[in-house]
RNA sequence: GCUGGCGUAGCUCAACCGGUAGAGCAGCUGAUUUGUAAUCAGCAUGUUGGGGGUUCAAGUCCUCUCGCCAGCUCCA
């Protein structure tokens, strides 16, 4: 028949239809529970509403809630639910951007009253009332100028400025009842299908992200298909604050901050301190075997160092004021090259002694904006497991690809599998001849196409001075975050002019690469409290074995295994209080340590611990030297429990 | 830095409309000598972040400042 069209699916399988029926009619006769978790479609590779009319014969893909399209538009549809509930709650809100983000959706909106967390109540009450009001969302497209007409009328000025920047002739609008907003679409088809949500908070953001425009309220929110999900995505939440740094650090005794101190001045108290000595070591050893020679530089240069490098004019708003030292200006270091260039420098560089890796754990002291310092992982001074590695042109991918491939072993020794890796090109301000920065990013591409690494690129986000590779990981619940960096630079080398001699007798430049592993150890180890959720492996537990007397009889025993098993490089503490020893498993259960023993008078007599491993209930008993060796295979073998 | 919220004992939190601070845990002392997630009793907790102001009187109101939290912007 004439008015049936051929509807053809992702497998190649078709469906036919009546011409003029929507998407929504062509889903449902694949299937009824398509229909219902079906969010928009793909008509033609183009992104739909379901209510759009099918005209002709077309290629047709569903995308529910599990998509990232599907999640995108429902999370878009909730946030023009919001803003109606919204306009419904304070009828002069002015509205100017809501669109979803990674963990659900905002709307930036201009209102006269602050809105505290019982007008988010008041709003998502109103949201479920809407939702309820089962509203069908209809699409209409006008002409920019009618548009700009309409939205004049009702006083919607960060519209108006919106559409008088588009060039498109005409434009979209979505109408729920009595509500409308411009938008480009697609979005569900009816108020209904927007089903459990939660308005999470509200924060001010400026009108584009410029601190010059105004100030609006951003109010956030999340929404799924079935209170299950939202319930669950509620619960990650809750996960994330149990597990946050921050709280730990305090509870587990690892850091602290001082008002004294300062703001974004971390101190390390006993079990932070040995956490990160156990880490330095570990990472100064593992490049002490992959040829990296030691380097140390102090905290404070003189300003011609950092005029010479160019950071005075390119990193100035990072770097503290300088320090007068008898008529000099000295400068806290923000970054370690340029002083390690002068070591570089010492001496006279043969093209034998190239490439020449350099390996500093260095303190870095740099300007962060009050408000964005948050815990350990946004911090004024801080330690990067930082190398710099001279090199020749045609050593720039053997290199990269090492140091690749280093990076991946130590992201994976503490425990982080799953990574990201990202290419950034050259920002807008920026030192260097194109030549160079496009071998230094060629270089840097070839490295990781070599090692078949999949990778996206991040245009524009290079450092003033090179293209970088940077690694993010993913943590134990799925957070990423940024650790790794790995930067080509011809700039430096330049401008300290150095050099090496070549088998030619004559002088050449070397290239240099900049590269953090760890990236900062405050931040990684902020991290690492985080992914462990506080229950760090043995081998980097900064307690691995509390000691537990049942009686004061057992006091001096438990005092010298103590000894004995810190004599064998085991970490362990002792707490002989007279109480019960109930409430001293207890007390070092909420210490998260991994091994807890007791010590009676039958462990005395036997020359046996008894002891229960972290995560277990039931205590288990052997000989002392098989208690060590366990241990010791714990740490070696970085068993994770 | 900006917007908003906040700052009370080591920690978590309380104190009506202004009438100069109180609980639990931790700590200390004593008793108990304990066998695997809190033994009992007693004691003491503080320039209410700091400075200035209003007031007869300020934890509470105003102001400056420091810090914290959320977000914006920026980043290891």
């Amino acid at each position: 028949m004439s008015n049936q069209i051929t509807i053809t699916l992702p497998d190649s399988s078709t469906i036919s239809v009546e011409k003029g029926k929507t998407v929504y009619d062509a889903v449902g006769v694949i299937s009824k529970g398509l229909q219902k978790a079906a969010v928009c479609a793909e008509v033609d590779g183009k992104l739909t509403d379901l209510s759009a009319v099918l005209e002709k014969n077309v290629k047709l893909k569903v995308l529910t809630f599990d998509t990232p399209q599907g999640r995108d538009v429902y999370w878009h549809s909730a946030s023009h639910l919001m803003a109606q509930a919204i306009r419904r709650v304070f009828p002069g809100a002015k509205f100017a951007i809501g669109p979803s983000i990674d963990t659900g959706f905002y709307y930036d909106v201009d209102i006269e009253k602050n809105l505290v967390p019982e007008d988010l109540e008041k709003i998502e009450a109103e949201m479920r009332k809407i939702s309820g009001e089962d509203l069908e969302i209809t699409r209409e497209e006008i002409s920019k100028a009618d548009a700009i007409k309409r939205f004049k009328d009702k006083g919607e000025i960060y519209k108006v400025e919106m559409l008088e920047e588009m060039d498109a002739d005409t434009v979209s609008l979505y109408h729920q009842g009595e509500f409308y907003d411009l938008c480009r679409g697609p979005h569900l088809r009816r108020t209904s299908d927007i089903r459990a949500f939660k308005l999470v908070s509200v924060a001010g953001a400026y009108w584009r992200g410029d601190e010059k425009n105004k100030m609006l309220q951003r109010v956030y929110g999340v929404a799924f298909p079935s209170d299950k999900e939202l319930k669950k995505h509620i619960e990650l939440i809750e996960e994330a604050k149990k597990r946050d740094h921050r709280k730990l650090g305090r509870e587990l005794d690892l850091f602290s901050f001082s008002n004294d101190v300062g703001a974004g001045l971390p101190l390390w108290h006993p079990n932070g301190a040995v956490l990160r000595f156990i880490i330095d070591k570990f990472e100064t050893n593992e490049h002490l075997k992959r040829g990296y020679r030691l380097f140390g530089v102090p905290h404070i240069a003189r300003s011609t160092l950092y005029e010479i490098s160019g950071h005075l004019g390119f990193y100035t708003e990072n770097m503290y004021s300088p320090i007068q030292i008898d008529g000099q200006d000295y400068y806290l270091k923000p970054m370690n090259c340029p002083s390690q260039i002068q070591i570089f420098n010492s001496s006279m560089k043969s093209y034998r002694d190239l490439p020449y890796r350099a390996f500093e754990m260095g303190t870095v002291y740099r300007y962060e904006r009050s408000g964005v310092l948050h815990g350990l992982t946004r911090v004024r001074g801080f330690t990067q497991d930082d190398a710099h590695i001279f090199c020749r042109e045609d050593q720039i991918v053997d290199e990269i690809q090492e140091v690749l491939d280093f990076t991946l072993y130590m992201l994976e020794v503490f425990g982080f599998s799953e990574k990201n890796i990202y290419l950034s090109t050259r920002p807008e301000k920026a030192v260097g001849t194109d030549a160079n920065w496009e071998i230094a990013t060629a270089a840097l591409k070839s490295a990781l196409e070599k090692n078949n690494i999949a990778y996206t690129i991040d245009p524009g986000e290079g450092v003033f001075y090179g293209p970088k590779i940077d690694v993010k990981i993913k943590d134990a619940i799925g957070r990423e975050w940024q650790c790794s960096t790995i930067q080509v630079d011809f700039n430096l080398p330049e401008r300290f002019d150095i050099s090496y001699v070549g088998s030619d007798g004559q002088k050449h430049r070397p290239i240099m690469i900049h590269r953090a592993l760890l990236g900062s150890l405050e931040r990684f180890i902020g991290i690492l409290i985080e992914h462990y959720s506080g229950k760090f492996p043995v081998w980097l537990a900064p307690v691995q074995v509390m000691l537990l007397s049942v009686s004061e009889d057992e006091a001096a025993a438990v005092e010298s295994l103590k000894s004995k098993l810190m004599a064998d490089e085991i970490r362990a503490e002792s707490d002989i209080r007279g109480e019960s020893i109930g409430y001293k498993v207890r007390d070092a259960i909420t210490k998260k340590i991994p091994y807890i023993a007791v010590i009676g008078k039958k462990e005395i007599e036997e020359g046996t611990v008894s002891f229960r491993k972290r995560g277990e209930n039931k205590p288990q008993s052997m000989k002392l030297d098989e208690f060590k060796g366990m241990i010791h295979e714990a740490v070696q073998k970085r068993t994770v429990f």
